[in-house]
DNA sequence: TACATACAC
DNA sequence: CATGGTGTATGTA
């Protein structure tokens, strides 16, 4: 009953002390309502375990579906093969934005360091070995580690050392493909084709290059997909490298004793189903994956399989437009329809802001609100037109507090808006149903549309603006993006077929690259231009050209993007995209 | 389509 | 005293 709520440690971190740790962490939680909020999840879990177990006896019991099962298993087991034609390696950022902070406090280095202030975002080791953890309350990681010191998120700061670590990395990836400012994954196989470098040599030297540019030390895992590669980065963090050879049998091995946990999508919850069921290694998901194939849907279970027997996606995908802006803040409870009406408008007005510095439209609006008492609710509508302006989308975030019929205090209030176009996109429709919008306009709605020209009212006149600056837009006449519709991969796609990947895009550069990097003696080089310095050990000579070396490549890779999306009209990989959701993550902490 | 869940960073 | 924000995928009805 009171059983505490469920904490992740990775095995290697919490240690001894683990249960101490919890034992602190519910102590400074009981009785919160995020507590009982997060111990009703836990009852439903364990429900939904039994009802699982449930179905496992039954299943147990049936020899012939038994057969069946295993034979299907078995011939799954016979379709794929494990590909170790690629090469990937995962670089990871150690600790990252603690190691920002830390470059300017290095008297700090050896104290628990904490950068966040109501979550921890990233704790150095020394502060983990007190158990704080990257999501965690402050107000907990202070009764775990009363020393800690708190630092201020500078994102600016994290996203300039973030871009010399990209632009190292690109020289080996123009591709690459990340999910945060500090890490990335490569398909190092043409490289390494064309450069018979050992791929553990050439990733040692790679994290040379990173500490030598950044003044910090990256992790580093290569294996044959980018499973395998993110998964063996964790092995010898911080400050480590660990190859997973490519070969199946390598592959197996190293599964093998890892945690279910560790397989990137298998989060919180689902861990806590499989260790129900007593599925605690990849071995046991393998051994027994027909008892899996009985619970689980189909996508969850090809999912947790395949990966399992190190199966995963080996190329790269191509870059999709984003589908949702969202926004939303929590803050102190509030529970009168005025409060909420204006919690709506703020909203409205910083999605709005967020979707025209994008240049995005969109028609599909979804409020989403959190009870005091942790519970998340979503109301969603389809709007009649696209729009980026804050007050239409209030209106409609309105309408939708109306459906919701709010009765209690919330402390989350956040509007998304889907179903996105580019602005320039639909101009060519507004043009065409604007005359049909403005008889809508006769029936009622007249705020939610444009207004003629030489209107009187204040609110239309605004909005007439808007539209002609739309008209404006469109005599440029840009070429207008094409939707993806068909390129939607799903998990099972992604991680099957280990074909190759799409090619590079530029192979003379690569090759440019490849002839600097081979002709490096030991003496300093710069690690972006690969242009010795001759700076005789004074490292501010060599970080100032460092910085400069940065910038120009960084104006190189901006125009040639630009230049890409112009030309070619398809998706293409934009890096900014990543900086923008985590500048966006952190905006709650400037204030 | 609408809503809820799970996940990653 | 006290648990964030952005975006994606998937399951269910």
């Amino acid at each position: 009953m009171n059983e505490p709520i469920f904490h992740y440690y990775g095995n290697k971190a919490g240690v001894e002390g683990a249960d101490q740790i919890k034992q602190v962490i519910d102590d400074a939680t009981r009785g919160s309502e995020y507590y009982k909020r997060q111990q009703e999840k836990r009852q439903q879990v364990l429900q939904k375990v039994n009802k699982m177990q449930m179905e496992l006896d039954s299943y147990k019991n049936n020899e012939q579906k038994i057969k069946e099962t295993k034979e299907i298993i078995q011939n799954k087991v016979k379709e794929f093969q494990i590909n170790t034609d690629r090469i990937w390696a995962h670089f990871d950022m150690d600790m990252f934005y603690v190691a920002c902070e830390l470059l300017d406090k290095p008297e700090l280095k050896d104290k628990p360091v904490a950068v966040g202030q109501t979550i921890v975002s990233t704790a150095n080791y020394v502060a983990r070995k007190f158990g704080v953890r990257s999501a965690m309350p402050g107000f907990v990681a202070k009764k775990l580690c009363p020393e800690i010191i708190f630092i201020p998120c500078h994102f600016e700061k994290y996203k300039s050392v973030s871009n010399i670590f990209m632009t190292i990395l690109k020289k080996y990836d123009d591709n690459l493909e990340s999910m945060g400012l500090d890490e990335a994954n490569l398909d190092l196989t043409e490289y390494i084709n064309n450069s018979q470098e050992d791929p553990a040599i050439l990733c040692e030297n790679i994290r040379k290059d990173i500490l030598l540019a950044t003044q910090l030390t990256a992790s580093c895992g290569v294996g044959p997909n980018k499973m395998i590669a993110k998964l063996a980065s964790e092995i010898n963090k911080p400050n480590g490298l660990h190859v997973v050879e490519q070969s199946a049998t390598a592959v197996l091995n190293f599964l093998e004793k890892l945690p279910i946990r560790k397989i990137p999508g298998i989060g919180n919850i689902t861990e806590q189903i499989l260790s129900g069921l007593n599925f605690n290694t990849c071995k046991d998901v393998r051994d027994r994956a027909d008892e899996l194939y009985v619970i689980f849907t189909p996508k969850t279970f090809e999912y947790i399989f395949y990966s399992c027997w190190g199966v995963a996606r080996n190329y790269h995908v191509e870059f999709e437009d984003q589908h949702s802006i969202s926004c939303q803040r929590t803050f102190s409870s509030i529970s009168t329809q005025r409060e909420f009406e204006d919690k709506v408008d703020y909203i409205a007005e910083k999605l709005a802001e967020e979707m025209q510095s994008e240049e995005k439209v969109g028609n599909h609006l979804t409020l989403i609100i959190k009870t005091s008492k942790f519970e998340i609710r979503s109301k969603s509508l389809q709007l009649n037109q696209y729009t980026n302006q804050a007050k239409q989308i209030a209106i409609y975030g309105k309408q939708l507090l109306k459906i919701m019929q709010l009765d209690e205090p919330i402390r989350l209030l956040g509007l998304k808006m889907s179903s996105l176009a580019n602005e320039k996109q639909i101009q060519k429709q507004s043009i065409s149903t604007y005359f049909k919008r403005q008889i809508d306009k006769s029936s009622g709605q007249e705020n939610l549309v444009p207004s003629i020209k030489g209107s009187k009212s204040h609110q239309i006149t605004e909005e007439n603006d808007s539209f002609n600056k739309m008209s404006l837009q469109q005599q440029e006449q840009s070429k207008p993006d094409i939707l993806s519709d068909d390129e939607a991969s799903s998990i099972s796609n992604q991680i099957l077929s280990g074909v190759n990947s799409k090619s590079h895009q530029s192979q003379q550069q690569q090759q440019q690259y490849q002839q600097k990097q081979q002709a490096q003696p030991k003496s300093f080089r710069c690690p972006i231009c690969n242009k010795e310095i001759d700076c005789k050990g004074n490292n501010t000579v060599l970080n100032k050209h460092i910085d400069r070396c940065i910038t120009q490549q960084n104006v190189i890779v901006e125009q040639s993007d630009e230049s890409n999306r112009n030309f070619s009209g398809s998706k293409i990989k934009v890096p900014s995209k990543i900086d923008s959701k985590a500048q966006k993550s952190f905006n709650f902490f400037k204030k």
